[in-house]
DNA sequence: CGTTGCGATACCCGAGCGGTATCGTTCCGC
DNA sequence: GCGGAACGATACCGCTCGGGTATCGCAACG
C-alpha cells in the first residue's frame, strides 16, 4: 500500500488515458494491457491524494483536478522532451555560452568575421566578448571564464593550447602629406629614422617587441615620439601629422581621415594572430569554435 | 541493455550527485546506496546519449550539457511540485474556473457581494460572469458552459437543483413629484390604478408574472402602461416621469434623479433570488461557492 | 433480457531497482 | 615511495513492483 513518489510514467499513462477518453483505448495506444493502465492511474490519484477521473460506464469522465493535472502534465511531459533535446544539442556544441577573449587590432577584422560566421551556423550558442589583454586572457581561461582568446605573441602555458590562426602583413599607417604616402611599397630602412607611434605596452611581449626585434635584426633603431595604449589612439595620431604608426591588416578597416596605409616589405614582416585555450577543455563547443575559425580565416595568412 | 523512458527518479538522482558533486553523498542524502545511483546516472547519460559528467577521482564535474540538463531537471522537478499543489487545490476548490450566469436586478448588489467575498476566500479562481436569462442559463448548465446560474423563480427543470439564497421586499419606485413619494409604505390597493411599468417578458415565468399573480389573488387589476426589457429601463422611465413600478431591494442602489422607492406592504411582497446548478456537479469549487453564497446572504431575507 | 463493452480485481511472472561485497584508480600522509 | 583512504565502477543477489492473462461486476443497448 505504499509507493514511492511520482514517475513520469504516471504522467504518461494518466494523459493517455484522458486522451483516449478510455483505459482500453489508451492501452492499445501504449502497447501495453489494460489492467497496468488501471493500476498506475489509481497510483497516481493515491499519491495526489486526489480523484482525476470520473468512471463512467461509457468511458471515462475529467474531474476538476483532473482538468488541472492534464494540463500540467502534458506541459512537464512536453518540457521533458524540451530538456532532452536541449541537452543533446549542447552536447553537440549547439547550444551553451562562449565566452572569448579579444584584443588589439584583431577586433576590427578577424573576429568580427568569425563571430558572424559562428552565429550563422550555431545560432542558439550565446557569444560573449571580453576585452582582454593576453595576461587577463590566460588567468580568466585559468579561472573558467574564458573558453577561448585571441591575441598577439603566446608564450608556451602549460595547461593551455594555442595555435597560430591567421598571418598577416604589417602595414605603415602615414599621413597622406607625408612623402611616404605616394609609395607603393615600403621597408625597414625607410623607416629607421622616422618619426615612431609604438604601442601597446599592457603585457609583454607584445606587438611592439616583435616589430622592434624586425628592427633590430636589421641592426636600425628607430625614433620612438610616442607610446600609446592602443591601436586607435595610435591612428589617431597619425591622422594629426604626429608620424607614423605600424598596423596590422586588420586595421585597415580603420579609415581615419587623411591616412593612408601603405604595405611593408613582405619579409619576415608578418604578424600573428592566435588563438589560446585550455588543453583539458574537450567540449564540442569549443571544437565547433575552431573549425569555424579555421574554415573562416585563411589556411595561410 | 535496453531501457525504458527517462522517469522521474533519474532526474533526482542525477540533480543530488550534481549538488552533491559526489555519488557516495548522494547516495547518503537519497537514502540509497551508491551503486544504484551510478546505475542511474549511467542510464541517464545512456538514454540521452550524452555524457553528462566527468568522473574524477576528487569527485565529479558536470559537463557542458551535463549544466544545461541539470537547469532543466531542477526545472522539471520544481515544476512537478507545482504541478501536484495546483492539482490538489483545485481539488480543494481552491483554483479553477467558475462560469457564473446571471440576470435581472440581482447583479446589482446581491451578486456582487457574493463574488466579492468568493474572491476574497479564494482567489485563485477565475469567475466569468454571463448575463443570461434563465433559458440560456439552463441551456449553458447543461452543456457545462456555466457552474451556476442566479435568477428568480426557476420551475423545476431535471438534472438540475435550486435554492433560495434570498427573499427581497418589493419595492415602488416613483417620481419624487408624486404624491406616493411622501408614504412610508404602500400596498397593492394603492397601485391598482396607477399606471405601471413592467419587465422583463424575456422567459416566463419571470419577475411579472409573480407580481401580476400577487395583484389577482386580491382581485386587482394593475394598469399596464408600458413593457420594458430590463429593470435599468424601467427605473429610467419612472425618472422621466412616465409611471410607476417595481423593484426588488437589490434594485435599490440604482439611484437615478427624481426616482424614490417606496417599500410594498411586507405580506406576500417578497420575491426570491434563486440559485441553479446542475445535480449531478459535486466539484470540490462548486461547494465552496454555494457556502460562500450563504454565508454573505442573509439565512432569511 | 441476453449481449456487449467498460473499468476493476486477482493472480502470476519476470524485469529491474536497491542491497552487499569488491575492484581499480588516484591522491594523500607518513 | 608506499600503504591507506576515498572515490566511482562492477558483480551479483534478493525482492519489490510493473506488466501480463483471466475474470468479475456493472451499465447501456438492441
Amino acid at each position: 500500500m505504499k509507493f514511492g513518489p511520482i514517475e513520469f510514467r504516471h504522467l504518461r499513462y494518466f494523459t493517455a488515458v484522458v486522451e483516449s477518453k478510455s483505459f482500453r483505448a489508451a492501452a492499445q495506444r501504449l502497447h501495453v494491457s489494460q489492467p497496468p493502465l488501471t493500476r498506475q492511474v489509481q497510483q497516481l490519484e493515491e499519491l495526489l491524494g486526489v480523484s482525476l477521473l470520473e468512471r463512467q460506464p461509457r468511458g471515462v469522465e475529467l474531474t476538476a483536478a483532473g482538468a488541472v493535472f492534464y494540463e500540467e502534465a502534458r506541459n512537464l511531459l512536453a518540457l521533458a522532451e524540451q530538456a532532452i533535446d536541449r541537452t543533446q544539442m549542447a552536447a553537440q556544441g549547439q547550444l551553451g555560452r562562449l565566452d572569448i577573449g579579444v584584443f588589439g587590432s584583431a577586433v576590427f577584422d578577424a573576429i568580427p568575421r568569425v563571430i558572424q560566421a559562428f552565429r550563422l551556423a550555431y545560432p542558439k550558442v550565446d557569444i560573449v566578448l571580453h576585452n582582454l589583454d593576453r595576461a587577463g586572457q590566460i588567468r580568466a581561461l585559468r579561472e573558467r571564464r574564458l573558453t577561448v582568446g585571441f591575441n598577439r605573441f603566446f608564450v608556451e602555458e602549460v595547461g593551455l593550447l594555442w595555435d597560430v590562426v591567421l598571418h598577416e602583413q604589417l602595414n605603415v599607417a602615414v599621413h597622406e602629406a607625408h612623402p611616404f604616402a605616394k609609395r607603393e611599397q615600403l621597408n625597414f630602412d625607410d623607416l629607421a629614422d622616422q618619426p615612431l607611434i609604438v604601442y601597446p605596452r599592457t603585457s609583454r611581449p607584445s606587438f611592439i617587441d616583435q616589430v622592434l626585434s624586425m628592427f633590430h635584426s636589421r641592426h636600425l633603431t628607430p625614433q620612438i615620439v610616442q607610446e600609446v595604449d592602443d591601436v586607435v589612439t595610435a591612428i589617431a595620431l597619425v591622422s594629426s601629422g604626429f608620424g607614423l604608426t605600424l598596423a596590422s591588416d586588420s586595421a585597415l578597416t580603420l579609415r581615419l581621415p587623411g591616412v593612408v596605409y601603405v604595405p611593408l616589405e613582405a619579409t619576415e614582416a608578418q604578424i600573428d594572430l592566435c588563438m589560446i585555450r585550455r588543453a583539458d577543455d574537450e567540449s564540442a563547443l569549443l571544437r565547433a569554435f575552431i573549425d569555424v575559425v579555421h574554415a573562416v580565416l585563411p589556411p595561410r595568412g
